[in-house]
DNA sequence: CGTACTATTGAATCGGGTCAACGTCTGTGG
DNA sequence: CCACAGACGTTGACCCGATTCAATAGTACG
């Protein structure tokens, strides 16, 4: 299906989220990397509780990160896009203590976690650009983390809409008012701590005030300015505002 | 107060937590590492939104970070405690998004950002332990946010106060049952998304089964075995459990 | 002792969860 | 082309865990 593509043309770097790379970085990258990796939509990229070797890239397309209780209860940590790092989270040695699931068809580059070492050794500067996305990684994870303990769940699935719009936005996914997003409702809930059937009802909300809308792959942001408004509506007590 | 202490006999080198430094890079953080920096219980050692070209390692002491909303909604991200790492969160050049605040008296080893760079170059070593520590910082949130969006409040509770005592044991805090835990029930409050009152009354249950006591920053665990599985027990929807 | 936190407790209320149906859309196969 | 299954979205009724409000204890300290 898709072809390898070398990372001198990786088609990620011509984003302007990205650093430009010298010719060897990418010459080391391109050894560093072992192969590429396809995974179809709602397939399982690493298994909670898996022990994996592997560092990837998401190269295309969305995945999400999860952990679970034993009963089934789910949290989604963080989404994935295209440019976003997986795998320095678990520790050498150790089961993976989340897992990673893709949403679309996704493809992956793959590099063998033994090598790490060696860039850290040959290429501080990739070093540090490593550092840079887990901890940019961790500040997405706060800002969730804020949204479930203390936002209600309009302000939630609001941020969160918003969030992924501008994430998607910023590698060129989507243009104008729209993005695709291959999400479902339950992942919405999953990752906001959320019920279904809250989610849902929550979701028709902002459909009826006629702020997003999302159909068939697609979130199409009706009012940016008037969801950020909403989502950030926190000078008031919940019961005391007005009804938007 | 606390008198400088150099990086050598560093009181952290101690624990079997920490690899062994190497003397060579022991000399480097020496000349890394610009001051030291006393800040006393309650007080704030970087405020949420303020600029700050500083990293920070708790030498001793207890602090948190956390982030808020206008209207005074406050989420704890994680404690810090000694061995911890600081700053990297927050971009370059750019506001920290979230606040950092003492629970005890603190001191704290302060290095200059600019030179962060030049670690890298230089010892790959510590680029790779600073990496590690910022992806387990990760981790620890990760685990935070499961518990707030998918436990209930004694769940929360349990968990929270499992991982405060094994972390600090693991840092050579305490000893026995009980560990020293500088927090009020508004910190744990803040911390799970939990109103006040909810983690009072929560707190009072836990001690009424004889699980753990919180007072007068002191945190003792009755029964470890037990706390664990109530805080794990998520095999029945919660309406089925039986009373413990 | 008074001031100011922090912990405790009860009552009323509510946001969100649970349960249970019912649509809607797709793809599959007869 | 219809029948059926399975996945996902929608809705209403009811309930409960958690919040809010309000007031009362401790406790620490100047």
């Amino acid at each position: 299906m898709s072809s390898e593509v070398s990372c001198a043309n990786c088609p990620l770097r011509r984003h302007a989220a990205f650093r430009p790379n010298e010719a060897a970085e990418i010459a080391f990258i391109e050894r560093f990397k072992s192969r590429q990796r396809s995974v179809s939509a709602g397939a399982s990229i690493l298994r909670e509780g898996e022990r994996s070797d592997r560092l990837y890239t998401i190269l295309s397309g969305w995945a999400f990160r999860h952990r679970s209780l034993g009963d089934g209860r789910r949290q989604i940590l963080n989404f994935l896009l295209p440019g976003d790092f997986v795998g320095l989270q678990q520790e050498l040695d150790h089961d993976a203590m989340h897992g990673i699931e893709a949403l679309s068809d996704v493809t992956l580059c793959v590099f063998p976690r033994q090598r790490l070492w060696h860039l850290y050794q040959e290429f501080p500067s990739l070093a540090y650009d490593l550092t840079w996305l887990c901890a940019h990684e961790e500040l997405i994870v706060d800002e969730n983390l804020l949204s479930v303990g203390r936002r209600s769940a309009i302000e939630r699935i609001g941020m969160l809409l918003i969030h992924l719009y501008k994430r998607a936005a910023s590698v060129g996914i989507g243009g104008g008012d729209a993005i695709p997003l291959p999400i479902g409702q339950q992942h919405i809930a999953d990752a906001l701590g959320l019920s279904l059937v809250h989610t849902n009802k929550t979701l028709r909300r902002l459909h009826t005030l006629g702020l997003v809308e999302l159909r068939g792959g697609t979130l199409r942001i009706g009012d940016l300015a008037r969801l950020q408004r909403l989502a950030d509506y926190h000078a008031l007590p919940l019961h005391a505002r007005p009804l938007i």
